[in-house]
RNA sequence: GGGCUCGUGGUCUAGGGGUUAUGACGUCUCCUUGACAUGGAGGAGGUCGCCGGUUCAAAUCCGGCCGAGCCCACCA
């Protein structure tokens, strides 16, 4: 078999890895810990590209630490909260909400999330993640939930938690409160309709331009700009709003724009983020024109009950009927839409539960500094974020598939009790409260309120140190190694837990934070099932193999979206095939553990020497999180320096040096490739290694070390390769086989270090006979003299321009000799200068009798050859 | 509108003041050699987005412009 078969093998070394417990995290260990805060996958079942490539450069984190002798913590987890959930669940059955008892409901929503599981389960398998089932969580669970309500119990204790009745955006068709992270906009095109408000007791009248007329009942004020001069004499009048002629001061604002729409702004309370503004700044009194279902409330009249589309096409009819729609015109905008199920969100005043947030703004930027970002500029992001927010978090939602907040409200007094720590995981609605009645003596009542997942989430790393649950580990473990996420969450996942953590722990939450960006379609937009561009990765990986597209994962760099390039799958493909070959090259040679021997041949030290280098610097790329350049300098090295070079010098060797080297070199290369590609790492380990190193599977093994350092060597090794490579291209190019014999072969220059590599030499370019010398009989013709830029600019400055110009009028073979007898003197700008052989480099052909041999140069020396 | 990232052969990409600009995929020529033809040796293919500036020297640094993507804000 000289093909890799990625199917079969794959398969065989995922059940033995799952069987064999190889990522168990001991929490009896001493070893130190790196702990990972994976993000629970979501359960919506389908894998796509993104998951996998997000997945994949985890798994490299986890697999590099492992093999570093770290005790890793890589749990399997999921996140089984929220509204998506429910919204399927909803469509599914048909229901919404109000239709099933909150039992039957959660059921339901339960049940469809488990369903998922298995087979994300499997997903992750087939993709050879290192996660540990036995640490597993499921952010639904009530040990989870458990600790969402402490650390919510702790935080309402220390007074961080209030109720407060502001303005929330909410969403009708979830019936709930939505935290501005939540809300997403999609572009719309609607009416800007032009309307007549009658200026009170006279004829006059201006016009307001609105997208909304069906809030015209809650219209409060209007606003026009201070410098406005035509209607600067308005300010302070009364203007009567049509349909239902309530009278409305005219005010004086320097946030209206005076270029949009008329210059005229009505102001509702409540139409968006911008009317609360004013209505905070003028204490205006709150009025509901739409409520909780997105219905019109009796404030609106004759539009009561209707919804907010339908009251507004009635208000435009009869605007219209009544003369008072002076136009209409098409307008764009940003529709505020619900996250999880885009129904248009309102803003609306509801009852809420808030967490205190703006007071942390300055402790969280400080904890942004006390981490390492991965790439650093995405710090930024997170600091433009919490520099741009206005309210406090909102915690509560209406829902029911979430965690419940632990408190109860007197019925009375409104007063509320938490539960006690406990009592959690505690459900009010069927549980009882710690104490049985108020302290005026009123009916306690659980709160029917849920958490914002975000609440859950950002719970992560307390509940992955064990906090609450085991205070020696929590000890250990918090904060936590590190933090792996994308780009687009870190206003919410990342911002939310260094916040929590700051306020539970005073801490930061983990010490890393690797972000890393989207996949996108081969074209570089983004993938959208609306689209239909979206890359189911299964058949990628039943093609190719999860090696091959780990591979791909591997060459996106952190912290940058990437187009999806199918080539580099391919290419994965060809390096498995290429290091499973070399494992079928090498493996029969090894027959135990070899020892270093005293007799390293300069191409053996060559190898080692280079080989050292690259352990250092892919491990440096490692700690960096700079995979790319990891498997870069791995892949090159393995595959352009031990492939290419070293094994076509040792395939006639059998002595010790070489079994030692090849066998240290392979083994090492094979182990750096292992986080990447742990499916064919571990299958050349098993089939050429396990029998003589003690662990049972390479990803238990030990990361490889340095073996040697010898430059010398190394440039020695360079120079070897160059001439073989120099005197195998030359074989192509007379269409010889690359195994055809030569008569002799001379290498004649600063080249008898070469001289220990001799036999290298000959068994790789099959010459008969080899000569070595400084000199040999031959004449040499310069024909160019080049400028050695980096020598003359320094030392020369301006006038290097005009050195390099005169010394290109020259005749070379004349420059070359006064080269030799001490420097070429030019005049350059008046100056007499020097110019000495360290400047220029001499480009040769050689003569041999007078007559042109058959030369290759290769820097300074030259090779000639009688075939 | 703001922030961030990025414009490099046909496509994708590395590099990030100093000889001839890296590699992959594709393409063309040649080579079955005892690990691999999913291989090897070579070739063709580039004004490093545009315009200025700094410098002896700019793909690289600075400024401006143009273009792309992501995130954020958002107009009644």
């Amino acid at each position: 078999m000289s093909q890799y078969e990625s199917a079969s093998i794959e398969r065989r070394w995922q059940k033995m890895w799952k069987d064999g417990s190889i990522y168990h995290f001991d929490k009896d260990s001493d070893a130190p810990i790196f702990s990972i805060d994976n993000p629970p996958r979501y359960a919506s079942g389908s894998l796509h590209l993104g998951h996998a490539t997000g997945y994949s450069m985890i798994d490299f984190v986890a697999r590099y630490r492992r093999m570093n002798g770290y005790n890793v913590f890589f749990p399997l987890c999921f996140d089984v909260n929220g509204t998506p959930v429910e919204v399927k669940v909803e469509k599914k059955h048909n229901i919404t909400k109000l239709d099933l008892p909150r039992n039957e409901y959660r059921k339901l929503c339960s049940e469809y999330a488990d369903s998922f599981i298995d087979e994300m389960k499997h997903h992750f398998e087939i993709l050879g993640e290192s996660m540990d089932p036995s640490i597993y969580y499921q952010t639904d669970a009530p040990y989870y939930r458990r600790i969402t309500q402490i650390s919510f119990v702790k935080l309402f204790n220390k007074g961080l938690v209030y109720k407060g009745n502001f303005p929330v955006n909410w969403c009708p068709r979830c019936m709930t409160a939505l935290a501005d992270a939540e809300v997403e906009y999609d572009k719309n095109v609607t009416k800007l309709n032009y309307i007549k408000f009658m200026v009170d007791g006279t004829d006059d009248h201006i016009s307001v331009a609105t997208t909304r007329p069906e809030l015209l009942c809650t219209c409060k004020v209007v606003a026009v700009h201070p410098d406005d001069k035509e209607k600067r004499h308005l300010v302070g009048k009364d203007l009567v709003t049509p349909l239902y002629g309530r009278k409305v001061k005219v005010i004086a604002d320097p946030k209206v724009d005076p270029a949009f729409g008329t210059g005229n702004v009505m102001i509702c309370t409540i139409g968006d983020k911008d009317d609360l503004e004013w209505v905070m700044k003028y204490k205006l009194e709150m009025e509901k024109g739409i409520d909780e279902f997105g219905k019109m409330t009796a404030l609106a009249g004759k539009y009561e009950g209707m919804t907010v589309k339908e009251a507004r096409e009635a208000a435009i009819a009869d605007l219209r009927e009544s003369g008072l729609l002076v136009r209409q015109e098409d307008s764009p905008q940003n529709v505020s839409a619900c996250w999880r199920c885009h129904a248009p969100v309102e803003f609306l005043q509801v009852p809420q539960w808030f967490l205190k947030t703006l007071d942390f703004k300055k402790q969280v930027l400080a904890r942004a500094e006390e981490m390492n970002w991965y790439p650093e500029f995405m710090k930024i992001r997170l600091q433009d974020w919490v520099n741009s927010l206005e309210w406090d978090w909102v915690l509560s939602r209406q829902r029911i598939f979430a965690t419940p907040v632990p408190v109860w409200e007197c019925e009375d007094c409104g007063h509320a009790v938490a539960a006690t720590e406990e009592m959690c995981y505690v459900d009010p609605t069927e549980d009882s409260p710690p104490i049985s009645k108020c302290e005026c003596g009123g009916k306690l009542i659980g709160c029917t309120d849920v958490f914002d997942t975000w609440m859950d989430s950002s719970g992560s790393p307390l509940y992955n140190t064990f906090w609450e649950r085991d205070s020696e580990m929590f000890k250990r473990m918090f904060p936590m190694s590190m933090r792996p996420q994308s780009h687009d969450i870190i206003r919410t996942w990342a911002f939310y837990t260094i916040l929590r953590s700051e306020q539970i722990a005073s801490s930061i939450p983990w010490k890393d934070v690797m972000i890393h960006g989207f996949i996108m379609a081969p074209d570089g937009t983004p993938m959208h099932s609306s689209v239909g561009n979206v890359i189911d990765p299964i058949p990628i990986i039943n093609e190719y193999g999860a090696d091959a597209l780990r591979y791909y994962a591997c060459n996106c760099s952190m912290g940058i979206d990437h187009a999806f390039r199918e080539k580099d799958v391919i290419r994965g493909r060809k390096l498995c095939n290429k290091l499973f070959n070399l494992g079928q090259f090498a493996g029969p040679r090894f027959d135990r553990r070899p020892e270093m021997p005293e007799n390293l041949r300069t191409s053996d030290k060559w190898i080692l020497s280079r080989y050292s280098d690259v352990v250092t610097s892919v491990t440096g790329h490692f700690e960096s999180y700079q995979f790319d350049k990891a498997m870069r300098d791995a892949e090159n090295f393995i595959w352009h320096e031990l492939a290419d070079h070293y094994v076509e010098m040792v395939k006639s060797r059998r002595d010790d040096a070489a079994k030692y080297t090849l066998y240290t070199v392979l083994l090492g290369s094979v182990k750096m490739i292992a986080p990447f590609m742990p499916h064919i790492a571990e299958d050349i380990y098993q089939n050429h290694f396990a029998a003589h190193e003690k662990d049972r599977s390479i990803h238990l093994s030990k990361w490889p070390a340095t073996v040697l350092n010898d430059k010398k060597a190394e440039s020695t090794g360079d120079l070897l390769k160059d001439v073989i490579a120099a005197v195998r291209g030359w074989k192509s190019e007379r269409k010889m086989p690359l195994n055809a014999e030569l008569n002799m072969v001379e290498i004649i220059g600063d080249c008898l270090m070469l001289n220990d590599a001799r036999v290298d030499i000959t068994e790789t370019i099959k010459a008969k006979n080899l000569e070595i010398v400084e000199t040999a009989d031959i004449t040499e013709e310069v024909i160019s003299l080049k400028p050695v830029h980096s020598k003359l600019g320094p030392a020369f400055k301006g006038l290097a321009k005009m050195i390099v110009a005169e010394i290109a009028k020259l005749d070379p073979a004349k420059a070359a000799s006064m080269l030799r007898n001490g420097g070429i003197t030019i005049e350059a700008d008046g100056q007499s200068v020097t110019v000495t052989e360290e400047f220029l480099e001499p480009e040769k052909r050689l003569m041999l009798n007078g007559k042109q041999v058959e030369t290759i140069q290769v820097g300074g020396i030259l090779i000639a050859i009688e075939p």
